[in-house]
RNA sequence: CGGGGUGUGGCGUAGCUGGCUAACGCACGUGCUUUGGGAGCACGAGAUCGCGGGUUCGAAUCCCGCCGCCCCGACCA
């Protein structure tokens, strides 16, 4: 592709939108533009990278025994009712009508889809297992993006699915995701971790999500650099102190004015954080009230609160009036006292002796308190949120925290779906049963980003060669004074044009200064750049130089050729 | 949805305590010169100052409303 003809433009300034250095890069080497808020366009050398990406993805999944397919963005809202989304997913599904006044919704995955054709087509036993998949945008009206292409609203996702006999074809096909998302993510070059994860409320059986290092990442992951663990927060268990063992002593109130923290309580009453209960108040989608009791030097993990109470749909934060109303005290509460909530403690705080908890009256604390003793919790589990430091639960050793961005997830779904639709199938056994699914995503716009994040340099951005848009960058230096040096560029270019697409090269052709071609080749990150110049041809041939090292030497066209496996024609 | 910003040619900005004809750098067009690290000179084109109201003799500038975008938080199948 010859740049003068190239739809794009570099920037020369920061577009001072951009905050991240990958959108910063993308933006002023003219690969994407925002139309909105969460909504890209991809310009044609950000398409031929997104191409090449989702090249790597279909090999990959083609040989896991994927059949790559299409569905509709659009869906007819019947579909979503069935499985019962249309009621649980909130404003993040785009909802609308047709022309008739039907109701329609953009989709924000393909399951309620897939469970569809499963039980158009699918009758037999006999025609299980299969896995589909395909490379479809979806919509999620996300309350805010951020980022730029990291977590946007209008995205391409590669979305499979797994669909079986049963669980351990499930489990199987699981399996074969596991490690097809490897080899996609080393082939990548995206140092992508598998860390456990939350199932949620889908009822599945596990769940991995592949998340690569970054300080702006949503996620919080827990990794052990001795022995590998990693997992995700909301999920990770890992291992608590042992309280020193204390004869439980009387419950006693004492007054604590303008201690609505645990810091200022601790710092009131001279204890550790340690020797304080920590107590949050929720209220779930279904309207019960929740009282989770923490060790005051811990967080409330919401996705364990959740997973404890068996909570379906949402937790949210109570309100003070809620609080007093359930009979507790903001900032000074305790599930002493507390009526119609559900009382969930911290394992740990079962097994601290004499804490100090709220006296549930406004400036009051209570010595002192047992769990058991002083109340009686309705769930003793682990709720809290894993710590920089803690013990490791496969090893011991000290876990670390670090931000992660989601690059793809893999997901026993379960039966569902096909349940819900009634996708079944007639077993060996003469009977009915539901198809057993699971569901695997890959973001491709946010592995395009997640690249240039870990791929860049100050100059610009720096392509791994399997997503590269073009092998080569090859700048012509002083064609228009030198017909040497138009005609040995020629040459190469139609070498490389001559080689087939997959050889093709950008060619700077442009009427500009050295230094703008040189800049700009730099910025645009192809793995090698190409110098013809009168220079270099004195020199012996063309300039090679790689661009993720910086290393250059003079190469004869007839070696820069075959080494770039071109065939050369004759010089003219 | 809360908090904080911001909106002026394609990009980055100045002007913003009310006053000339809206300024500057880059980019863009034409011509000449230049040519291995974001060239120089000359001429030129390009802006309903986010939108709508209001105050005023006069509004990019002040007031009200709306919208867009960015960041932090809440949220996130």
């Amino acid at each position: 592709m010859r740049l003068s003809k190239l739809f794009f433009t570099t920037l020369r300034d920061d577009p001072s939108e951009a905050e991240m250095a990958s959108h910063r890069l993308l933006l002023r080497a003219g690969y994407v533009r925002q139309l909105g808020s969460g909504i890209y366009s991809l310009l044609p050398l950000g398409f031929r990278v997104a191409k090449r990406i989702e090249q790597v993805i279909r090999e990959e999944i083609d040989r896991i025994g994927g059949q790559e397919m299409e569905m509709p963005v659009v869906h007819p809202a019947e579909l979503w009712k069935e499985s019962g989304r249309w009621y649980k997913v909130g404003p993040q599904l785009v909802r609308f009508r047709d022309r008739a006044e039907r109701d329609m919704v953009l989709a924000l995955t393909h399951e309620e889809v897939v469970a569809d054709l499963l039980r158009d087509i699918v009758r037999s036993y006999r025609q299980l297992p299969v896995i589909v998949y395909h490379f479809q945008t979806k919509f999620r009206d996300e309350p805010r993006s951020r980022g730029g292409l990291i977590r946007v609203r209008e995205f391409v996702m590669k979305d499979s699915y797994s669909c079986d006999r049963d669980f351990a074809g499930l489990d199987a096909a699981y399996e074969k995701h596991y490690e097809a998302y490897s080899r996609i993510f080393e082939r990548l070059s995206l140092r992508a971790i598998p860390v456990g994860a939350d199932v949620g409320m889908m009822g599945g059986t596990g769940a991995h999500e592949f998340m690569v290092l970054n300080p702006a990442g949503e996620d919080t992951l827990v990794l052990c650099e001795a022995c590998g663990y990693a997992a995700n927060q909301q999920i990770a268990a890992v291992g608590k102190p042992v309280p020193v063992a204390e004869e439980a002593l009387p419950v006693e109130e004492i007054e604590t004015p303008d201690t609505t923290t645990i810091d200022s309580l601790a710092a009131f009453l001279g204890l550790g954080r340690d020797r304080t209960a920590k107590a949050t108040f929720f209220v779930t989608g279904d309207g019960r009230f929740v009282v989770a009791i923490v060790r005051g030097d811990y967080d409330v993990n919401e996705t364990k609160l959740v997973n404890a109470i068996g909570a379906t749909g949402d937790l949210r934060p109570a309100q003070l009036e809620e609080i007093r109303a359930h009979g507790m005290e903001p900032g000074y509460g305790s599930p002493i006292g507390a009526r119609d909530a559900v009382v969930v403690v911290d394992d740990l705080v079962a097994r601290s002796p004499n804490l100090v908890a709220g006296a549930n009256r406004p400036g009051w604390h209570l010595r002192n308190v047992n769990v058991g003793r002083d109340f009686s919790p309705d769930v003793v589990v682990d709720i809290a949120n894993a710590r920089e430091g803690d013990p490791c639960p496969e090893c011991g050793g000290s876990v670390i925290l670090r931000n992660g961005i989601e690059v793809g997830n893999i997901f026993k779904l379960g039966t569902d779906y096909t349940s819900a639709l009634g996708a079944t199938y007639l077993g060996e056994d003469g009977e009915r049963h539901p198809i057993v699914m699971g569901s695997y995503g890959i973001g491709v716009g946010r592995v395009l980003a997640c690249i240039v994040e870990d791929h860049r340099d100050e100059k610009g951005i720096v392509w791994p060669p399997a997503v590269a848009p073009y092998a080569a960058h090859l700048v012509a230096i002083g064609a228009g004074r030198d017909a040497a040096v138009a005609e040995a560029a020629e040459r190469l270019y139609a070498a490389a044009c001559a080689a087939g697409p997959e050889h093709e090269i950008l060619y700077d052709d442009r009427d500009e200064s050295p230094g703008v071609k040189l800049t700009d080749a730099e910025l645009l990150g192809m793995p090698t750049i190409l110098t013809v110049s009168p220079r270099s041809l004195a020199a012996g041939g063309v300039e090679v130089r790689v661009r993720a090292t910086g290393a250059t030497s003079i190469k004869s066209l007839e070696l820069v050729a075959s080494e770039m496996g071109w065939s050369i024609g004759p010089q003219d």
